[in-house]
DNA sequence: TCAGGCTGAGAAAGCGTTTTCTCACAGCGT
DNA sequence: ACGCTGTGAGAAAACGCTTTCTCAGCCTGA
């Protein structure tokens, strides 16, 4: 049966060997260290790459005490909002060395938590989307999770950097655009009920209508994806609403959808606004008028803290907020019953 | 000043310590070995929950040279598909405890090889999405990556499943689909150029030519996004066809919102196909037709092969191939000119 | 009663690095 | 010529865990 096992992986020691160093001056020259003899230096280069050697980034980690791995949680990877995120966050990551360690919490908040923990003890930090997690329980988490920075979610230990989108505002400058064109009947199609953006956009709502008392605003319940969007076409026709204001960009698409299989003319008959902007906004027919979130600059912005986190620098500013920017395009129009 | 940093992370020293015992005692009843006094394993127990340990993962890593982790190249986590094997692959895995690690090569095809050694060195396993990387590379490359699954690329390493898409075969069946409705001027919008999946495509055209040779089959160089789509509305209205076979969906939706701009009436005019039926193409309008490739499947199909593999069972088949599914929905329709 | 076999837990040896500690040797000044 | 400083490299400890090795103590059977 001849050999134990497949050729085992090569370690410093069989490059400290060759060069007929000891293991301490192979890692010193691996790592740049100026206190070793040129000569002898270029010889362990030159075993190292005859052997094809490369460190072994768990023995690292360890006598390091880090892993240059960053860990992500998010609520749903099939959502664009969070595949932009994590699209952000990995470039800019990965500019400065960085890898990211993935855990999808399929929506469950019970899983966040124990997601969170596993993946904050595999990386150096963690970046947390959890949209469902409860206010108590985040706050009991934050300290142990640390270096950590919140997406839409904010806490009081003051280590813990949020960056939040400002739902509130945009769906406010939404429904002044829909007033602006006249309407005066608007509904809104709302988000998850736990969802904290959701919070933040119906409380948007409650100061736009002190704003405009003359202005009825309904709310229909509903999700975050197509079927929502596709599956409220009744109640959106028999509320007699003509601006929608729908959660998200993908509940838009699949209202877009529905209207059109109905025959109701868009923006014509009714006027409808997505949230957030994701790539296929501008490509539906009519295309989408939504107020467009900075999502991967959001990404990248996930790293900057979390990198001035790790690096024990002074984090400037705790809360982080972005604006919403309403982009106008097809599919609003002025109202019929102006 | 105090004390010197923060409090230091617990370890299993200190459980042995508050429980009386040793250091390999603790680590046997974290482990679940039997060979413990019931009694001393319940003190272990309790001391553990106090202070709210849990074992380093680093330490066990390298311990049992195992870390539990799998990583993935993509070359584009912008793109739909990429963005769908991640995701199938990441549930999957997470059924097994196994977490995803990331790379994005950003479609640069010298950072794929460097990417995917050092995730391959921080993880158990690789899966690999290597579209641009030469033959040779691939092949010299894939024994020190093993164990690894490639997709979509195929090697003559037999320790290295494949998973393959028929592309060859979906365009075909496109072709035929648009020959019934009675095109007779097709047009391909061909992707990337060093693309494997984009040759694959082109093979297949090369079949239905010979099948069809009363068929014009005209070629649009371009790439695999949306404005690849959009900018080739002149070359496709300039060719003169009638059924347009785009590389993926993101070019035929680039192309759809080119011809509605252009008033060009999808399908009356022109017929459009997609490739991949990505979410998004059924709400497209018209909703697209396009060739279904079940893509998350995939990535779950990516995980149990190199499961197998991490696990060293047999592999049974070596390369697995998808074949996709015609979906005809309302961007196809007869010719004008039959 | 005592040898031999089990059982269960501590001691210690890894796992593959980095880094501190230590020391030999060369070079310098007096 | 001798001690002192400084340089460069090896020895060994550390990182946090798992697992083999070892051995004390008990139990069984002759």
């Amino acid at each position: 049966m001849g050999r134990k096992s497949t050729t085992r992986r090569i370690g410093i020691a069989d490059v400290a060997l060759r060069a007929g160093v000891s293991h301490a001056t192979v890692s010193r020259v691996m790592n740049g260290n100026f206190t070793v003899d040129p000569a002898i230096a270029e010889r362990v280069r030159e075993a190292a790459a005859e052997l094809n050697y490369q460190p072994n980034p768990v023995g690292r980690s360890l006598a390091l005490g880090k892993t240059d791995t960053i860990g992500i949680v998010v609520p749903d990877l099939a959502n664009p909002t969070f595949q932009a995120i994590l699209r952000g966050l990995s470039m800019a990551a990965a500019q400065d060395g960085y890898r990211v360690l993935i855990a999808d919490s399929s929506e469950v908040s019970s899983e966040e938590a124990i997601l969170a923990g596993e993946a904050r003890r595999r990386c150096d930090g963690l970046v947390l989307c959890a949209p469902r997690m409860g206010d108590a329980e985040l706050e009991e988490l934050a300290p142990s999770l640390h270096p950590m920075v919140l997406i839409n979610r904010s806490t009081t230990e003051t280590r813990v950097p949020s960056l939040m989108v400002d739902y509130g505002q945009g769906i406010q400058e939404l429904a002044e655009h829909l007033v602006e064109l006249g309407h005066s009947r608007i509904v809104f199609l709302s988000g998850p009920e736990r969802s904290a953006s959701n919070a933040l956009r119906v409380q948007g709502l409650e100061k736009f209508k002190a704003g405009h008392p003359d202005v009825e605003v309904q709310l229909i319940d509903g999700g975050s994806n197509f079927d929502t969007g596709h599956d409220a076409v009744d109640a959106v026709l028999a509320s007699g609403g003509t601006g929608i204001l729908a959660f998200n960009d993908l509940v838009a698409m699949g209202l877009l959808s529905g209207l059109h299989e109905r025959g109701v003319r868009v923006p014509e008959d009714i006027s409808v606004t997505g949230f957030d902007d994701i790539p296929f906004a501008r490509y539906t027919t009519p295309p989408l008028t939504t107020a467009a979130v900075p999502i991967t600059e959001l990404g990248g912005q996930a790293w900057h803290s979390l990198r001035a986190l790790i690096r024990n620098e002074d984090t400037p500013n705790a809360v982080n907020t972005f604006r919403p920017q309403v982009e106008v395009r097809g599919s609003t129009g002025p109202s019929k019953n102006r």
